[in-house]
DNA sequence: CATGAATGAGTGTTCATTCAT
DNA sequence: AATGAATGAACACTCATTCAT
């Protein structure tokens, strides 16, 4: 049920997934507890359905993204994917670290995060292609950088610890990320 | 008393905070639960003392660095000290993530942790201030992008859910970090 | 939940107040822990839910009675007034002592407590009244010592200290109140 | 030893017997809880030697007192027995108290109880006999109430619950009491 | 005589989960 | 489908007591 899984993310972001009770949700929710788990096998049940969520977010948000090519339009292409990463992870942040948190692992959320992955790994590909001769950077190492950066940032401006003129940082990253990759001095 | 904080390291490690009950690490550390609460207020006070022995421990390491700068011997700098990143954070990924999860905040840890990252920045900014030259990304700005790759690479790497011949992997950090840095086509 | 309370209320006569366990009064209410908890805040909670329902039965009791008068009216009617009193307090003994031990305040009963007080002491000044010229004793002062008399008594007598012939005790005891705030030699 | 007992006499006093922790009673002696343990046999033996103290005070003051007479020689007497009890009361409150709430017993304590009472239903007995003629009440049952009126003041009196002339009280109390005794109007 | 670090049994309290209505 | 009162297993934490030094 849409409700609880929405109440469940407020929730969470407001309180952390294990510090957030049950009770919590289910009166944000406006329902009651035999409602929750008609919908929810138990409370790490709807943090996989929020994982899902997310998986699937991320998911199309990579199958979305064109090239990255050492060009000015793989820089924007990059530049643009920065900050919808960043507005994504933001919403489901804590549904990401408390899955860490907690170990836990599901068939549908990793198969999603590796579709995700190799979307972008293939666009990055494709770009270091073009690039043509041998680059020294492996295409999924650089990817899972880039993601852990993103991931990273996304954190910080969430949790407002950090307070800088967000445009200038997102320029920074996509011309620190694409000369990473690419090497060329914009 | 470091029995117990190792103890403590090691189950949390293990199950993770939450799930690690303060039985365990008791008997994980030879001793009862009187002595337990004899040096620790409680259950979080120990992921504190941790988290202060990390970020002093990373603050060190942070000192320790000479400069990153766009030739080989900024390179170099730069590749060992990927490896002893990791290889801390490997050591207290638990506790980070757990302080991270929790939202919990200590005087000690944040100073300690803005001065490994300043220590950072600053050897960072020398080399770019060797490279001449306005360079168009922001010193801190990539530290805490650096930070941010290193963090997560040593996660994955801790998790094992990551199998791939670790020095090439520390090879592309490396190139994707220091050209980034300095744009120099290695 | 009164199956509770009255549990509370048999437990603490036999085990004391702070001898009692949860455990033990949630077992004689054939109930479970979370029962408890769900109408309780605590286990002092409880002990002011019942010293609430004692304050109560002792201000209407004390607003029952009718006016003490120096004549043979008044002695029974204080007479009987000491039965009863007698006999509720026996009941809320436990709940009184540990009120008393630990120091234990709260708005509601200190309020009753007054209200009760203030209903003796009133109805004794109108005996007073009665008999007329200056009477050295105070009536308020007076119902102080009527009620810690009272208050020893009914404890002597539920803990099987004191054995003896209890129509004679109370007699002596009318006697000795009446006596004593009228000086009416019988 | 004389500085644990004290110690434990003032613990006792500001948080209450139970409330109050062997650790709050050693640091205050200005002792360690290994000759606390030395000298007592745990927490209860020294609430146990403190009733000891207790009793045997109240004891002496019993045996202290002259005859308490119908003659103002008599009132005088109890008037001033009143302000002895109450003081020494005051400074034992807490250990009663608890001692009752315990429904704790001991032979020694037992004992000078009964000798205090005793020598006090003595004084009394010896007035009513020179008052002559039959006394409607009973010395014992007299007494009785005379200490459990005489311990509620005192108590009161220590909790600055009650707010009132001293003087005025201790005189409303004294003829209370005396004219119960020997029906004399003053 | 004195110490205080170490102990661990004991207990209050929480909260995810169930099920009769 | 929806409810919410009832449950009880699980856990953190306390503190009286001991004993090696």
């Amino acid at each position: 049920m849409r409700k609880l899984a929405d109440a469940g993310m407020r929730v969470f972001a407001e309180r952390g997934y294990h510090a957030a009770r049950v009770d919590d949700i289910v009166r944000a929710a406006h329902t009651s507890h035999g409602t929750f788990y008609l919908y929810f096998a138990n409370k790490e049940d709807l943090l996989r359905t929020l994982a899902v969520d997310c998986a699937q977010e991320m998911a199309k948000l990579a199958e979305g993204i064109g090239p990255i090519t050492p060009d000015v339009t793989g820089f924007a292409e990059l530049r643009s994917f920065l900050a919808e990463f960043v507005s994504t992870y933001q919403r489901y942040g804590v549904v990401i670290r408390a899955w860490m948190e907690d170990q836990v692992s599901d068939r549908e959320v990793d198969w999603l995060g590796v579709q995700a992955f190799t979307a972008i790994a293939a666009r990055l590909a494709e770009g270091m292609d073009d690039a043509g001769a041998a680059q020294p950077v492996d295409a999924r190492t650089s990817v899972g950088a880039l993601m852990a950066m993103l991931e990273r940032f996304s954190y910080a401006l969430t949790s407002r610890r950090i307070e800088r003129d967000d445009e200038a940082m997102f320029d920074t990253l996509a011309h620190l990320v694409h000369r990473g990759f690419f090497a060329a001095p914009t």
